[in-house]
DNA sequence: GTCTATAGAGAGATAGAC
DNA sequence: GTCTATCTCTCTATAGAC
């Protein structure tokens, strides 16, 4: 981003394999434990290369999750935009997260770490890309919510988002982590499929609402 | 552990302070960032004197993590001893799950911490602990609901456990630190008979059951 | 752009006095 | 039991050559 601008290949590409390894170093193995060595080791320069793209592991890390929840917001943002009913709004919204985490999975370790990491008082890199989400749900949910001309049941919205954010994120890290021997892949089709199903049938309990039929085949 | 068993006062109170300040700032900011020195401070000793009590940090770490996760075993144990029929004892696990992470909090963020840690190949600590509950599951819960003649739904056990296990924790831990704005406290007593009530319901339609009346008032 | 070399801080572990 | 002092290692950050 500083001066090699649209040099059209190599730079770039470097700076790319730079954000990839770092996140998948990153969630792995958290902030503190990551180090730039192992970074550069994958993207096959030396440690000292970093700093021409990113001044110093706080900013790599930064960007890190600029890119990840950036990819997501996206997402979510598109999923919601649609001028659907509210709760077929919510349904895809919710369908667009599982999927996209079911894509990238450093996010779920990532999440983990960044809800574990946060302070009262500190929260910068966390708050600073999760914020926008809350604004997000806040506009398109909450407030049509409080009407109580929704038809909806009225739900508790932080009930609700740590509900599904949670049993995403736990789905998808924390099986694998918690039951090794079953070598069980929470990313395969079938399980993300069965996945989005649970915590869709959850949703219409909690919203009250049988939901349309567009996600069964 | 060592040498000083039963000396009925200093040594054990000092050791029990160390783990107490130990929990906490692992909870906090995790195994590499927490320092011992501030652990040490916070007990009101030097550094040095921890080896005294833990051989090292990873020895203090565990230690920890048995002080947590064994006091969480034995309430769940409990609840899930008593011989009333399954959809009842699954309720009475779930409900002293609950009531333990609210009670202590920093268990959310250690398990958090953990997930986001575990590999493939490397999860001893975090296995360790959770080995018991999986098999307690497997026991209490999972071989039951094979049978078919339960009258449960064959809701798939992985689903269930890390959407219960997920939405508690990103409760406890989550909406606090993703919407600070609130001064949200999820551990008041009202807040967590709500997430408690919105964890039983989830249960019970996931189950198949309406649950008994129990936890009506 | 990427490298080699080095500086410098941080934190865990160890030795031994009191 | 707890302290002071020190050793050592790791890893980030920086300087400067190519």
């Amino acid at each position: 981003m500083a001066g090699q601008a649209t040099l059209g290949g190599r730079a770039e590409r470097t700076r790319a394999s730079i954000l990839e390894a770092a996140e998948a170093l990153f969630a792995e193995r958290g902030f503190a434990a990551a180090r730039l060595e192992d970074v550069a080791e994958r993207v096959g320069i030396k440690r000292a290369s970093i700093v021409y793209y990113f001044r110093d592991k706080r900013e790599l890390y930064d960007a890190v999750l600029a890119s990840v929840f950036g990819g997501l917001l996206a997402e979510v943002e598109r999923a919601l935009a649609a001028d659907d009913p509210l709760p077929e709004r919510i349904e895809a919204g919710v369908c667009a997260w599982v999927d996209y985490v079911a894509a990238r999975p450093t996010l779920a370790r990532l999440v983990l770490r960044e809800v574990a990491d946060a302070t009262p008082d500190r929260g910068p890199a966390l708050l600073e890309q999760t914020r926008p989400f809350v604004d997000l749900i806040q506009t398109h949910v909450y407030d049509r919510l409080q009407g109580g001309d929704s038809g909806l049941a009225p739900v508790d919205p932080l009930h609700l988002a740590s509900t599904v954010a949670g049993a995403t994120v736990f789905f998808v890290a924390g099986v694998p982590a918690l039951v090794p021997d079953l070598e069980f892949d929470p990313t395969s089709p079938e399980h993300v499929a069965a996945h989005r199903e649970q915590v869709l049938f959850i949703l219409r309990r909690l919203l009250g609402t049988r939901g349309p039929h567009r996600t069964r085949g």
